[in-house]
DNA sequence: ATTAGGG
DNA sequence: CCCTAAT
């Protein structure tokens, strides 16, 4: 087994470890990360050019878009935009154009959907190229999030569909984004646009360089996926290169790690595993604001390709001379006006978290981002107010509405909220166990469970306990989010609320709610970070001085055997932080203090052991038996 | 199921 | 803590 790895080593022309230390299970240790890392170029060349020539053979619409199809995309670009500038296409076309991609692999945004769906209302609407460039662009990149959208795709000016951002407003500051729209726009129409810009203020990605290319990004940021949208993904996806990165539709539905909102995968653990993985990832991505097509081959390092692209976008918009064009004599359909985006209220509904008491706050705030990020990610409904009045006729024209150019620009408020599992955009829902009884104006209420084993047992070294809180817990198959109940009619109108705190569950409440009580942790769900105590350390340490690092399993047995939280993996993990705490210098330690004293302990044991193993494999090497450590 | 090690 | 390869 040795020289197998020597062997290895030796023909990537490293160095033989120095130490052998490692045991019995060393051996090929590389990572599915490394593997991956090394064959993708060949992967990639190989397929990039095989989507190259099919592209070339067949060149009308490749359902199966993926990277290399990007890729072909992006060199087709100038053609395309030229294509544009020249000729605007029908906006249907455009439109499956989208969907198309949308499914295809290049972009896997949830918001696809979305987006089809505004463009078909606006098809039925009327044929207002303004309009379709508006629509089809769900990818404009506006950098800070406020824009001054002038009409684009306009021939004359041979913008080709580019939006363009004048503005540098911050959202979050004035909460107002500008949009320019012409006034016959209907208010389906304003709501498609008014759903392409992030609450937080991002916009969604743009996939390449060149906005006019109309391939769709995927919005990273949030993984706004349903198993809707999972399970058609899949499809297309399934040959594709998995990175851990990939785009939005590996990612599953779900924000983060609740597992309140894992799709229902029936199928075998491994792949529920996989899933819940990367929408951990997708969740820490998403922290990181990261809105690039990782799911492409090609971005074999999404982080740096997503900034540049983000640089690039942004030169390209600074390139641009932003045209605002308040009035177009030429034609009253091209007459624009200038709406406000000004959110004047924002609901969410309200929610029951049922989380242990043992939980950390970190945890709780952790739980409530992810729930509130699941619900608003599972749709938003814009409502328009006028001077404080709802707009429910989606079919009027901004000027049947009298949302126009010098009328009631400034009085022209929207609201935001959630869509509460209604059809609203398709493919995505909160999960099936949510039931709503409700009419659509009524908002669900969600019961959140964070639940996770608990038993401490006789280590008990914190006095936490399990919150029961309700007498009325039914057992159930899946999740945590069991179950809804009917709130209390809805105030949508101008009260600015704004996002309704978590609320604690009454008690009649909870008769109604089902919630599971199961006692293996959901699956996708990160376990709560329980630091170790000190005692806990201790014992840890002194099983170890006994039974020497690499067995964990009897260590677990010796120390912490009625510790049903704790893992032998937790403890090697723990071992080996100890280990590194050790080492280091006091003033770069964080967390609980452990006593040097121990920690010399560890760093003793460590030495010992590591001596002893090395001794049993040079043993085993030289053919010695065990004589010389015998 | 365990162990080791990277992230 | 998580994930995974190799036992």
């Amino acid at each position: 087994m040795v020289v197998r790895k020597r062997l290895d080593y030796g023909s990537r022309g490293h160095q033989v470890p120095a130490m052998p230390r490692v045991p019995s299970s060393a051996r090929g240790k590389r990572s599915a990360r490394r593997k991956k890392d090394e064959m993708s170029p060949f992967d990639l060349l190989a397929t990039v050019a095989g989507t190259l020539l099919v592209d070339h053979e067949n060149s009308s619409n490749a359902p199966g878009i993926n990277a290399a199809a990007a890729l072909t995309y992006a060199r087709k670009r100038k053609s395309v935009k030229a294509e544009k500038c020249d000729d605007v296409p029908p906006l249907k076309s455009m439109a499956v154009e989208n969907c198309i991609a949308g499914s295809g692999g290049v972009c896997a945004s949830p918001r696809q959907p979305n987006i089809c769906l505004a463009e078909n209302s606006s098809t039925r609407n009327g044929t207002d190229p303004v309009l379709e460039s508006l629509t089809v662009k769900p990818n404009m990149l506006v950098r800070d999030s406020v824009f001054s959208c002038t009409k684009s795709c306009n021939r004359a000016h041979g913008v080709g569909g580019i939006p363009e951002c004048g503005s540098s407003r911050s959202l979050e500051a004035t909460n107002q984004v500008q949009v320019q729209r012409p006034l016959d726009g209907d208010t389906t129409a304003l709501y498609s646009l008014v759903s392409s810009v992030d609450l937080d203020g991002r916009p969604p990605a743009l996939v390449s360089s060149d906005s006019s290319s109309g391939v769709p990004l995927c919005i990273h940021d949030k993984d706004r996926n349903t198993s809707h949208l999972c399970h058609a993904e899949a499809r297309h996806a399934a040959d594709r290169d998995d990175d851990e990165n990939s785009s939005g539709c590996t990612h599953p539905c779900t924000a983060g790690n609740n597992k309140s909102y894992m799709p229902q995968y029936a199928g075998n653990s491994r792949i529920r595993k996989m899933f819940a993985s990367k929408i951990r990832k997708a969740a820490r991505n998403k922290m990181c604001g990261e809105m690039s097509n990782k799911g492409s081959k090609l971005n074999l390092c999404g982080k740096k390709i997503s900034t540049t692209r983000q640089r690039v976008q942004r030169a390209m918009f600074k390139r641009q001379k932003p045209v605002r064009r308040h009035f177009t004599p030429s034609s009253a359909k091209g007459i624009l006006t200038e709406v406000k985006l000004r959110i004047k209220s924002f609901t969410i509904p309200e929610l029951f978290i049922e989380i242990p008491e043992n939980a950390t706050v970190g945890s709780l705030k952790r739980t409530v981002m992810d729930v509130v990020t699941s619900i608003i990610e599972s749709g938003l409904r814009v409502g328009v107010l006028l001077q404080g009045k709802s707009i429910q006729d989606d079919n009027k024209t901004l000027r049947q509405a009298r949302i126009c150019h010098g009328e009631n620009l400034e009085n022209i408020d929207f609201t935001l909220e959630c869509e509460a599992g209604q059809n609203s955009s398709p493919g995505v829902r909160i999960p099936e166990e949510m039931d709503f009884h409700g009419a659509d104006a009524m908002k669900p209420l969600a019961m959140v469970k964070c639940e996770e084993p608990f038993s401490e047992a006789k280590a008990g070294y914190n006095s936490q306990q399990r919150v029961q809180a309700s007498p009325h817990r039914v057992q159930s198959e899946h999740g945590s989010v069991h179950s809804l109940f009917e709130t209390t009619a809805h105030e949508a109108s101008a009260s600015s609320q704004a996002i309704v705190p978590v609320a604690s569950p009454s008690s009649e409440a909870l008769a109604i709610v089902p919630v599971c009580k199961s006692k293996r942790p959901a699956i996708g769900q990160r376990r709560i970070r329980r630091p170790f105590s000190l005692p806990e350390v201790e014992a840890l340490v002194e099983a170890v001085e006994q039974l020497g690092t690499g067995r964990w399993r009897d260590v677990k047995m010796l120390a912490f055997d009625n510790t049903d939280h704790r893992t032998y993996v937790d403890l090697k993990d723990k071992w080996k932080t100890l280990v590194h705490t050790a080492s280091i210098s006091p003033q770069q330690r964080r967390g609980e203090p452990v006593p040097q004293g121990l920690l010399d302990r560890v760093l003793a044991a460590q030495a010992y052991w590591s001596q002893q193993q090395q001794q049993v494999i040079s043993g085993k090497a030289s053919g010695q038996g065990c004589s010389s450590s015998c």
